[in-house]
DNA sequence: CATTTGACGCCAA
DNA sequence: TTTGGCGCCAAAT
């Protein structure tokens, strides 16, 4: 079992409408100090069972997304977390 | 093995 | 609030 493979594990388990930062996503795979590691593990995914626009940063600001940060507001939008 | 590279986090100024 | 700097860690080089 590798880090990445926990990071998506943790992701995938995130619910719609719902959001967890790069740090707890850290914590909760196992590595409290890996949080920078998520997010360039997170930016090489591209597997559509995983939703990592869920993750954001724990600033509360939004972070980044491989397919465009407007893409991820715009989820989010359509998800509920954000207005 | 040594370096570099990021969708980060935290703190001091 | 914004910036700069440093610490952290997996992967790629």
């Amino acid at each position: 079992m590798t880090f990445s493979l926990r990071v998506y594990g943790v992701v995938k388990r995130i619910p719609q409408g719902k959001t967890l930062s790069y740090k707890e996503v850290a914590r909760r795979a196992g590595s409290p100090r890996a949080h920078r590691a998520v997010g360039s593990i997170l930016s090489k995914n591209f597997n559509n069972t995983v939703p990592c626009h869920r993750v954001i940063r724990s600033d509360g600001r939004l972070g980044g997304y491989n397919r465009g940060v407007s893409k991820k507001k715009y989820i989010l939008k359509k998800e509920g977390f954000l207005k």
